[in-house]
DNA sequence: TCAATCTTGGATAGCGCTATCCTAAACTTG
DNA sequence: CAAGTTTAGGATAGCGCTATCCAAGATTGA
């Protein structure tokens, strides 16, 4: 090995005394030009694979790690992807985040989280604040947000895919499924049970939220089954104690009720509990189902009925179409649906 | 306002024109220099109220948001601080991420979050690549860990703050509460409503699961009553279905058992819904009790007695003391215990 | 065969900030 | 009141990389 020019080695003295080595350390040590330790480390352009094996020893040798900042500043841009999500309190959201991570860190990409609490203000101006990071790339949940918001993303210019949703609108980039659908199909189930006066108990009234509420009315409305009065809507965020306060009222205020679907499988949970702890039969008195089939639904007395949401593969996918739009590869379409699956236990 | 020397002004426009602010941009607009620029929106040293106001003006009026890049390659210190934690799938490790997250965002600092999977090998390799990003701060999970990796923390010279356990260590920095008096107290508990038979079960078998062992053996050597055949320790991860198993499974071959203290509230609460499966009267036949009391355990039949460990509390509290270590703030002691409280429901 | 490529390596000049040193004026203080 | 000390600003020089331009040799094609 070429150990280069004496001054050299003064670099590979200095980066080992600061605890710090750097890119000309290296270059000094395989004798070669910094840039071409640049070029040989990212695989960047042809440099002949003689150096490249020289450059990759020495970088071993001395235990090299390149300097994010310097990179990001140099190259203006950063190995950081943003990924937004409503909360961290909610599985669903930090199975998403897991699986993003799973598929970024691998690739060398750091993710940073930011947490928006539903609120379009709030995803702005965390947005606002990440994009100084000059990010590489952006992972946001649902479509719902500010207009400004929305500026700042294509003004960015910044590769994004939108989480958990459907779209048709061009250019834009999506992994997830019909919410809709996913509702009317649970209902549809429900329906198929035999059942006729159907609730739909939601809480937190979010847009997926909603959306399933959409799903719900139109099955029932083409069943001819849709009664507004059995829609109890509550604003506040969604537990399992709020499930049972739910459940509780609506058999007291509608008895006639033979069927619930949860919004989310917290709220089912908590209905179910009340069932117990009241001595309702389930699913004789009253059929339950739930949305998003979260750890525990199915260890439910009785096990509870759901839509398993694929949110692992969501957020892989969403990570890996957002790998290679940063890699400017060609991708042929821009939305992934992943689809849902109704699970029959035995709340139905 | 002064507007500064004509060439100033090309600055200005090419940033605009570039949709980047830089801070020569803010200098020209105020009319000073940039390194009264960047001392008067840090803060540093001091600069006249007057220049300060011009400033802030000329900043606001630009939106001039500093590159986090060039800010870190200059000052050899990010604004990023770096969280290791076990896993995402547990609520108490989300609960300690947001907690901190929410008190280190409004001070400036972005999370980088590492999951290690409990496994020290996969910890040393996170923060090996962490530390290239020169984090101004760090938290980790607990105390067990590879020697490299404390060489790493120690060497690379960032404040670092241990979450959930103590330790009478010097110079350690840590926020948590003993879980061996922790799961002592809640044994003691058993013990104190008139059990003699009473288990250990637990999964995942993490440090500080062993922990809460050590307490339960404590406790019940010292009230004479430990059977080394009541314990159940099972290595895999844990879950509510594996908290049914287990339950059963104890039962079957330990029929004289009348208590379970399992180690966390997801296998206690898998063990209460497997109790109603089998008909097992709880707490008449056997008690129940868990540890972190997570949400939905005061909503189980019965509603389960657990040990409440203040997760956000210790989240803020580590984010608080590691924005005192950064700052260079004196603090006077080294640990801080948040203490824990045994909640006693209807399950014991 | 001789321009017109393509390939491989290097020299140079920043990226946008801050550390460090420096100067001049404004204070001390015995 | 002279000599030291503090205060408020600026000039300069990087931080550790990569974009960009350049040059010399290798390869091509009519």
């Amino acid at each position: 090995m070429n150990p280069g020019k004496p001054e050299s080695m003064d670099k590979i003295r200095r980066s080992r005394a600061t605890g710090r080595v750097t890119l000309d350390a290296v270059a000094a040590l395989a004798g070669v030009s910094p840039i071409t330790v640049s070029r040989a480390l990212r695989g960047e352009r042809s440099v002949s694979a003689e150096l490249v094996e020289r450059v990759r020893a020495a970088a071993t040798q001395l235990g090299y790690v390149p300097d994010p900042a310097a990179r990001a500043l140099a190259s203006q841009r950063s190995s950081n992807v943003v990924v937004l999500i409503p909360l961290l309190s909610n599985a669903l959201f930090v199975d998403l985040l897991e699986a993003a991570q799973r598929t970024l860190q691998p690739a060398g990409f750091q993710t940073l989280i930011g947490v928006t609490h539903y609120d379009p203000r709030e995803e702005e101006l965390l947005l606002q604040g990440y994009l100084a990071h000059r990010p590489a790339g952006l992972i946001v949940t649902g479509f719902d947000r500010s207009e400004a918001t929305r500026q700042l993303i294509a003004a960015s210019g910044v590769p994004c895919v939108h989480l958990m949703e459907t779209t048709t609108a061009p250019g834009v980039h999506w992994v997830g499924f019909s919410q809709t659908d996913a509702g009317q199909a649970i209902t549809a189930h429900l329906v198929a049970r035999g059942r006729r006066r159907i609730a739909f108990v939601a809480a937190q009234l979010d847009p997926r939220v909603m959306q399933r509420a959409e799903g719900y009315r139109r099955c029932l409305r083409e069943a001819g089954l849709y009664d507004p009065r059995l829609e109890l809507l509550h604003p506040a965020s969604s537990s399992m104690a709020l499930g049972g306060t739910l459940f509780e009222e609506l058999l007291r205020t509608r008895p006639d009720v033979d069927a619930i679907f949860f919004c989310n499988d917290d709220l089912a949970q908590g209905g179910l509990m009340a069932a117990l702890r009241l001595g309702v039969p389930v699913p004789d008195r009253v059929a339950v189902a739930g949305f998003n089939d979260l750890a525990g639904s199915d260890q439910m007395l009785p096990a509870l009925t759901t839509v398993r949401t694929p949110r692992s593969e969501i957020g892989r996918q969403a990570a890996a179409r957002l790998l290679a739009l940063m890699n400017h590869e060609p991708v042929d379409a821009c939305g992934i649906d992943v689809g849902y699956e109704v699970i029959t236990r035995s709340s139905t």
